[in-house]
DNA sequence: CTTATTGCAAATGATTTGCATGGCG
DNA sequence: CGCCATGCAAATCATTTGCAATAAG
């Protein structure tokens, strides 16, 4: 129920994002942002997100997609992230939340995800130590999840 | 002169570690090999060290340098990095130094490094919390650097 | 000798772009 | 109504791959 009234409430919120940026609020728009609402957590590339969308909206071409998620990932609606696959992975990112980092099994390939307490005084410890000022920071770990090592230790 | 012999050692390391793995010693890989030993500092990429090698060996074709980049890499020769720019780019890794991480200027483009002895504690911190086996991790600061910062105040 | 390696050209795969048409504000 | 947004197809760009010729061990 609070569930439902905030994914609301976020859409609302992003649509006026859109139009105090003076952009259109096309069908297309809509539904690839209802896409990211829904799912929530996942870490979806263009290809999968133009497959989700079709079925809403089958004529949505793949550059459609490909602009919206520029544009949303540069209003900071999206974070747009690289797992080293060859292709970009974007997650809903809701305002004013401090953005977390990755877990990325080297095995399964899933994604989870870790918030940072300790990185803050690390990043100005650095920024202190090398006159660098940081607006933005990525951090990935690869390695085993848990049920990966599991397996792995069964096969051994 | 300690430089120039420490190069030199680095390079007959290196050529024994292909050796080693039954790789051949070819002059292509040779050549690239040293570019990368000369150059030192830099972080390459593979247009970039296609155009470095040509004068020394002008019928080497781009293919081989990608290829040749894969094997050192894979041998923890070389390390591989993203900046974000869509290419891959290259540094020198000498064996038995633990990997440094990145600030990136978000104006200039430069590149330098940092080391992290806090990143550690963050790292068997977060495996343990997370029943992750980290074999690998990625960190990248954004920001301006100092110059830029104040070319940027001046300008303002 | 024997097989890894090379150069070349063509293939790939994600992302971008030109352009005429369409639709939001 | 004007201009931004769209769909489509063609273009890009880094990287990969097939293949016949070549060379390292």
């Amino acid at each position: 129920m609070s569930e439902r009234s905030q994914e609301t409430d976020s859409f609302a919120d992003v649509c006026n994002q859109l139009r105090n940026h003076a952009y259109k609020l096309t069908p297309q728009r809509q539904t690839i942002l209802k896409i990211f609402l829904e799912q929530g957590s996942g870490h979806l590339s263009a290809e999968e997100i133009y497959q989700l969308v079709k079925p809403h909206y089958p004529d949505i071409g793949l550059a459609t997609v490909y602009r919206t998620l520029d544009i949303l990932a540069d209003l900071g609606i999206l974070q747009k992230n690289d797992f080293g696959d060859g292709r970009s992975r974007y997650e809903f990112s809701r305002r004013d939340e401090h953005h977390h980092h990755h877990l990325i099994c080297l095995r399964c390939g899933s994604v989870s995800e870790f918030d940072d307490d300790l990185l803050e005084s690390l990043e100005t410890m650095i920024a202190k130590r090398n006159k660098f000022k940081v607006v933005d920071h990525v951090l990935k770990f690869y390695g085993y999840c848990s049920r990966c090592q599991e397996e792995l230790n069964r096969d051994a």
